[in-house]
RNA sequence: GGCCCGAUGGCGGAGUGGUUACGUAGAGGACUGCAAAUCCUCGCACGCCGGUUCGAUUCCGGCUCGGGCCUCCA
């Protein structure tokens, strides 16, 4: 690598929150260079909303940081394609058999449709691709020899399946940072169970039914226990321990606790099998709840149906800390849109005072950054500061507006800064064009063809200097949702209503 | 009922023991036939009551309010 910055990466060492420890600690990885990532991911019998979507643009950023970072990452996302119960009773229905028979199709269909579904969010919102998407179902036989392995010193068997007894690990519920005593008892209790916070390992289908997912176990046939398969799928593909397990902070009071529990229970250690759990906030929606049980739920295509681009939901989470909630809110991801477009017209403005460099490699890119002043050099250390201060990426934001805004600059350094500081961020800033941001709202009842040929009738009219008529078209389009820009590259753009 | 978190300008949202990001909205200017878009410039805030301190939005305590989880959920 020859060039400036490329010489002399910034170096603020990542440091990370840790949900054990509830501390920001620095980021020790368990394999020198290397960063070994595991996250949970979706249950496919329903469509993710954009709140599941926050968690993995979450996920994504930590991994793109630990690249930039310099570490070799292996990201690892299942697919939770093993149904779960609809409650924790152990008599809920299970949710993919209940959305195969209600939709009428096979549960691997279903299975098949949301997981594609999800991985569509996946790529419009720029997250990248794993190492492996690991799907649960392909890891059943696996997951019986992980159960055998702990049924005898840490199981017991009741009528309904194999329980994990959570008394047998040290510190059960470490991480949750709470005893899971009865309480109030809000959820039933499953006859028999030693400790309330005892959870399946293995779940046998009641007698006399037949479900389409089930297999055959020394506990008899059924399914897999929920939290089984996060333990088997991390130790298959990463080996214990590893370096992150992320995930939604929900998931740091039962799923990941019991995840340890059974960490600790194979392996025979008190550790917890990952060296730091990360878990991002809730987006939260203060109209309706950000819940799939509620029946309506934001959908990433919901806000692409009505015209906001995929990116300025990724850039709404981004202005804020993974760990904080987040408000949702139309106006937020229109003023999103709004700092996005105005981010891609900045770099096409760059790109417009260097032709060569817009589809530039980056060896090209690299080329011209030549010395960077010293402006440039400050901004990428205090860049890489924000980041390395547990993924401040609001901060680092604003130093993509400072390095946009830098005047007596070359724009080929402005655009390698550009570049670097989306590697992380995921904006796609050197690629997205304003076009690509004007999408067509589903309820527009105009086309494009003739709003185009209402602008050329409206350019006509201007030069005869008939301002009446003009006026009147550009009216006439505002009407049907379509804002008239003289001055922008377009020329017209959608109105989006919300 | 249990556990936990938060309270920052119109909205969203960083951060800090003393000069308080940023985005968007708003105001003014440039540009435009006029607008819009874009660019430039500029206001605007740290829940309440105590305490610690030379000094607190920032630390501590209390209060009020809000939220999350404890039940499938990121």
């Amino acid at each position: 690598m020859a060039g400036g910055m490329s010489d002399t990466p910034p170096a603020t060492p990542l440091r990370l929150f840790n949900s054990l420890t509830r501390q920001i600690e620095p980021f020790a990885p368990v394999h020198p260079g290397e960063a070994r990532v595991y996250s949970c991911g979706p249950t496919v019998y329903n469509y993710p909303h954009i709140g599941n979507m926050r968690a993995y643009v979450f996920a994504d950023t930590l991994g793109r940081v630990l690249s930039y970072k310099g570490y070799k990452l292996t990201h690892v996302i299942n697919i939770t394609d093993v149904g779960h119960l609809t409650d924790d009773g152990d008599a809920g229905e299970d949710k993919l058999e209940k959305a195969a028979s209600e939709g009428a199709q096979s549960i691997w269909d279903v299975a098949r449709h949301y997981t594609e579904a999800y991985w569509a969010d996946v790529m419009a919102l720029n997250i990248r691709q794993p190492a492996h998407w690991s799907i649960a179902t392909d890891y059943v036989p696996q997951m019986i020899d992980y159960a055998k392995g702990i049924a005898d010193k840490h199981c017991y068997e009741l009528e309904s399946g194999l329980y994990f007894d959570t008394s047998t690990v040290a510190d059960y519920g470490a991480l949750a940072r709470a005893v899971t005593e009865d309480g109030e008892g809000r959820i039933q209790a499953v006859a028999g169970k030693r400790h309330a916070s005892d959870f399946a390992i293995w779940r046998k289908t009641p007698a006399g039914e037949t479900r389409q997912m089930e297999w055959d176990s020394p506990w008899g046939r059924g399914a897999p226990g929920w939290h089984l398969e996060c333990s088997v799928m991390s130790e298959a593909l990463l080996g214990l321990p590893f370096d992150i397990h992320t995930g939604g902070i929900d998931h740091r009071e039962i799923h990941h606790p019991n995840e340890i529990a059974q960490n600790q229970a194979h392996s025979g250690c008190d550790a917890s099998g990952a060296t730091i759990w990360m878990h991002n906030g809730f987006l939260i929606e203060r109209s309706g709840k950000m819940s799939k049980s509620s029946g309506e739920f934001l959908r990433l295509q919901l806000l692409i149906d009505k015209g906001f681009h995929p990116l300025a939901y990724r850039l709404m989470c981004l202005q804020a800390h993974y760990r904080s909630e987040l408000e949702f809110s139309w106006d937020n991801l229109s003023a999103a849109l709004v700092r996005l477009k105005r981010l891609v017209m900045g770099v096409a403005a760059l790109q417009s005072r260097h032709p060569e460099l817009v589809s530039a490699s980056n060896e090209t890119l690299k080329q011209v950054q030549g010395d960077d002043g010293g402006q440039f050099g400050a901004l990428l250390t205090q860049f890489d500061a924000a980041i390395a201060d547990d993924l401040n990426s609001a901060v680092a934001l604003t130093l993509l507006d400072e390095a946009m805004a830098l005047k007596k600059v070359d724009a080929g350094q402005q655009l390698a800064m550009v570049e670097r500081m989306d590697a992380v961020l995921g904006l796609n800033l050197l690629t997205l064009t304003r076009a690509d941001l004007r999408i067509r709202p589903k309820a527009a009842t105009i086309s494009e063809a003739e709003i185009e040929a209402a602008l050329t009738q409206r350019k006509e009219a201007r030069a005869a200097k008939d301002y009446a008529a003009s006026d009147r078209i550009r009216d006439d389009l505002i009407a049907k949702g379509v804002e008239v820009m003289d001055g922008d590259p377009l020329g017209w753009d959608w109105r989006i209503e919300v």
